[in-house]
DNA sequence: CAACTATTTGGCTACTTAGCCAAGTAACCA
DNA sequence: TGGTTACTTGGCTAAGTAGCCAAATAGTTG
């Protein structure tokens, strides 16, 4: 595989992460600060097993990190560069398949 | 829907046509400057049609915007805040599951 | 207009992912 | 120790996605 398509492979495991509502919900709640399982399970209203599934494959491509006290486990974001990021696909998201550019 | 489910699926779409990694290969490749659909091909290495289908797909969500000229089609990025987007992406990339904060 | 080139679209199959339920693990408390 | 709470894992099904091939469309050139 040529290194440029290894890297693209790397970033993409990262942007998938993202890439589903519920997990762009979570990453943006956690931008206020870090939640327990419970705390998701209730602002994505999914089964909790779901909403552990969503939490390890992005503790997984390295966009959370977890850290257990007591019974439960709080999850928060990785790297605060996910506000500029976020503020980005603002940028993007309102537009379809315009012809000029947003920017 | 709540109001931040529907916000966080516009942008997750945006993200999802950078989740794959052909179309952030696309995607890095464009902020050179726009390509045609066959230099594209080449690029990515796949058939033209799947290239074509993913050109559209990012299209759809606003990701590129496209301009015909005689008998190619050139696309290029809706936004050029897609390079801050990619060095936050290179910050999380390379880690994995670790316990502390990358910045 | 016919042949050619660039691109899109439709149709199909193989693979991946999301979500629920049920069962398992782990820390805490009576 | 046995029950309770918080979370994860396994297993399953339904839905979505990627990729190829073949056919359709659209602009170009002889």
């Amino acid at each position: 595989m040529p290194a440029n398509k290894t890297v693209s492979s790397k970033r993409a495991a990262v942007i998938k992460a993202l890439a589903h509502p519920s997990r762009l919900l979570i990453a943006e709640a956690l931008m206020d600060g870090e939640m327990c399982v419970c705390d998701l399970k209730d602002l994505v209203g999914a089964d909790m097993s779901t909403v552990s599934k969503h939490l390890s494959l992005m503790r997984q491509a390295g966009v959370l990190v977890s850290d257990k006290r007591g019974l439960n486990i709080y999850y928060r974001l990785a790297c605060d560069c996910l506000g500029d990021f976020l503020r980005c696909l603002d940028l993007l998201a309102p537009k379809k398949a315009t012809t000029k550019p947003c920017c």
